[in-house]
DNA sequence: GTCTATAACACGATAGAC
DNA sequence: GTCTATCGTGTTATAGAC
């Protein structure tokens, strides 16, 4: 629907250098706000040359997200296979899971992690068919088989608890990682005491915080319920 | 900065079903994505009225977005004041505190809960100044106040954690709010075990998740540090 | 105050030379 | 393949009549 990719042509060296460029400028700032002219000017070639190669502006902006989509999912479902394997038939402790589901997010090569969280993100927003695609294709095999461990992992929670509290952990990590440079937000409110930038500080919380909402019971049990007006 | 405000005549009828229409058309599809023609259309006035009105497009939205987090954060001072003349010298319930942060974003006016969704999310993107600016000058003092109650609810949580775990909170609602239509995410992820549209679900599901993240103590304590390679 | 008409600009895409 | 030059469209903001 989007590859408008008329050259069957292999790799050229200028193709992957705009690939490149796109990559840095739209996981900066986002497909939306990067021009044109911006990769032109990234890449040090000329506009033609970019519509020669991928047609369109939105043909260029699905091979690059669906380029770190694909890697992504590569590398979480390898990593899923040995932690099951070396599970044998029993469950997966539930920070192993998120571990290997959050890497992509936390580490690696910068733009690529910026992508991801980007397209995420996209897909709750109003202009959305990017990122739909590229998530149905791609993201969700992996979300799913996620639930599935983490459904084995805590007997302790129904099939609803277990999805709600993936899709909320998601939402926690994403907003995280969205301002996590070195004047992020959840420094100023606690004037210091936490920052998102602090890799090792991150990653500990992240994980501390999603271990205690699935550690928990579900079902009401919440002190109090019909307290205020 | 921002408000090119020319006019200090009041309020005529005009101008409010402007706000009125814009509200809705900034809640549904954001900013960047309504064009001013949007508006003129679903208020049934022109062009140069809105500018003879608001100055700008910004003008426009900085009034609008303005209104709806200065109604939130007033409701929420009330609520957080009843709540702690109720507890005297002693701590909070943590889901009473949830329950009234989290309200402006589950009940209410859905324009006006879909505008403060849309503050917080533009927060954490490439372009944000509108956002911040509000962010500042209104929804911060209540995250603060917010925190600190948080910290007075869990003595076996630090300063450090207690930030962490409310900023992960808020992104974790947010997420899920950003898509609570009739055929949201988690649905499909579940194979409808759990959706996000029914709205007692969602109250319920959030609550349940965050007072568990709060619940557990902090700091290591996770079962498999260093289990995939 | 409200309208219509239009200016001024930015952007994506295309044509055609080389 | 890559370039330069240009077209066409969509958008905000303004000018000027009423």
């Amino acid at each position: 629907m989007c590859s408008k990719r008329i050259i069957g042509a292999a790799d050229s060296v200028t193709r992957d250098s705009i690939a490149k460029a796109a990559s840095r400028q739209f996981s900066r700032h986002g497909v939306d706000e990067t021009t044109m002219l911006d990769i032109v000017r990234d890449a040090g070639i000329s506009l033609g040359t970019i519509n020669y190669h991928f047609g369109s502006k939105l043909g260029l902006a699905y091979e690059v997200f669906e380029k770190a989509a694909l890697e992504a999912c590569e590398e979480r479902n390898a990593a899923y296979d040995a932690l099951e394997a070396a599970a044998g038939d029993g469950p997966v402790a539930i920070d192993a899971i998120f571990r290997i589901l959050f890497r992509p997010y936390l580490e690696g090569d910068e733009n690529r992690r910026q992508l991801l969280i980007y397209i995420l993100q996209q897909l709750h927003l109003a202009r959305r068919d990017l990122a739909m695609e590229i998530a149905q294709k791609h993201l969700n095999q992996v979300a799913i088989r996620t639930i599935k461990m983490l459904r084995k992992a805590c007997p302790h929670l129904s099939e609803r608890e277990v999805s709600w509290r993936y899709t909320l952990s998601i939402g926690a990590v994403l907003w995280v990682l969205s301002d996590c440079g070195p004047d992020n937000r959840l420094k100023r409110l606690s004037a210091g005491a936490a920052d998102a930038s602090d890799r090792q500080q991150l990653i500990q919380q992240i994980i501390d915080y999603v271990v205690g909402a699935f550690s928990r019971a579900g079902g009401g049990g919440t002190s109090a319920e019909e307290q205020e007006a």
